[in-house]
DNA sequence: CTTCTGCCCTGGGAGC
DNA sequence: TGCTCCCAGGGCAGAA
């Protein structure tokens, strides 16, 4: 499923393919690919025919094309969404097209962009741009991006300089963790603390940090909280890097996957399979509707007060 | 307010 | 071979 690495290089094969370029029929073939959008499927078309788009930004796993000053395309792609850029007159129709934009005036000649979602928990809608919280609460100022409505509770992501290692926003950060009443793991998939942690990453960043899942929040130490962020920015930037995801790749990796997700996880996915650190066998159990692989030996179950679920 | 559960959806794969 | 059922999970509504 597109992760935060994946979803960053959406955006900049957004930016180099669809950016400029000018949006004319669009086609909803799946009304619940826009269920989000107030006023339905022909409101969606309406909204962006004839708009220009003019960037490409990400927070977290969304993803948006402003289209003016105050309004923009919003995506997320869900657990199997893909925007594919598309070139030629009749481009191919993928199985699981769900909405495509015909395009016209690309800087590299793309034709279409189309939303391919198999299980349909991506979506697209045309939302305003609002300010966000903290910047309509006297913010800065210098650094007071507009982002979507429904993005607004959306905290920032681990690659966003605002909240990078070793600033005040980090620090900020992280004793925002401790001040909650949860589990660490919980903590780590709550966007509105930090955003772009998935079930994946979450796993492994538990994993290079040694901490069990369910450690309380409140219990753990700054420096702990500190190196399990650091192993998930870690982990994500080296997705980014390593996976090879360029643009272009996303023609043909029709399961969106990074190369990261295929090769060197060391816990999720990986149950019953040794620890890459001590051999042990990877544990699994069912957290949050949800899977989560942990090394027994590596990540011991914490006990009492120092465990939170 | 904070924390947590249930649900949305599809199709690949396992099991019979 | 064909059917049924389970599973993946981000984010939202609503409950506690």
């Amino acid at each position: 499923m597109p992760e935060l690495p994946e979803v960053e290089t959406v955006r900049d094969g957004l930016a180099r393919h669809v950016v400029g370029a000018r949006v004319g029929e669009v086609e909803v073939l799946r009304d619940y690919s826009v269920r989000h959008h107030d006023g339905g499927p022909s409101s969606f078309a309406g909204a962006i025919e004839g708009a220009t788009l003019t960037a490409a930004v990400r927070r977290g796993k969304y993803l948006w094309l402003p289209v003016s000053p105050g309004t923009a395309l919003l995506a997320h792609l869900g657990m199997s969404g893909q925007l594919l850029v598309r070139d030629g007159r009749d481009p191919w129709v993928h199985p699981h097209l769900r909405v495509r934009l015909h395009l016209s005036g690309a800087p590299t000649g793309a034709s279409a962009l189309d939303f391919v979602d198999q299980r349909t928990f991506g979506h697209l809608a045309v939302v305003a741009l609002v300010p966000t919280p903290d910047d309509a609460a006297g913010g800065r100022g210098t650094d007071a991006p507009l982002v979507p409505g429904p993005v607004a509770h959306i905290a920032r992501d681990l690659l966003d300089p605002q909240v990078a290692s070793g600033t005040p926003g980090r620090s900020a950060l992280i004793a925002a963790v401790r001040r909650r009443r949860t589990g660490i793991k919980r903590a780590l998939l709550d966007q509105s603390l930090v955003s772009g942690v998935g079930n994946i990453y979450a796993d492994e960043a538990l994993w290079r940090a040694r901490l069990h899942y369910a450690r309380a929040t409140d219990a753990l130490r700054p420096v702990e909280v500190a190196r399990v962020l650091d192993a998930a920015e870690e982990v994500m930037r080296e997705a980014l890097a390593v996976g090879g995801t360029s643009f272009d790749a996303l023609y043909v990796n029709v399961n969106g996957e990074s190369g990261y997700f295929a090769r060197g996880l060391a816990a999720y996915g990986r149950e019953g399979e040794p620890c890459p650190r001590c051999g042990t066998p990877i544990a699994r159990a069912t957290f949050m509707n949800r899977s989560a692989h942990w090394c027994p030996r590596c990540q011991p179950r914490p006990r009492g007060a120092n465990a939170r679920w």
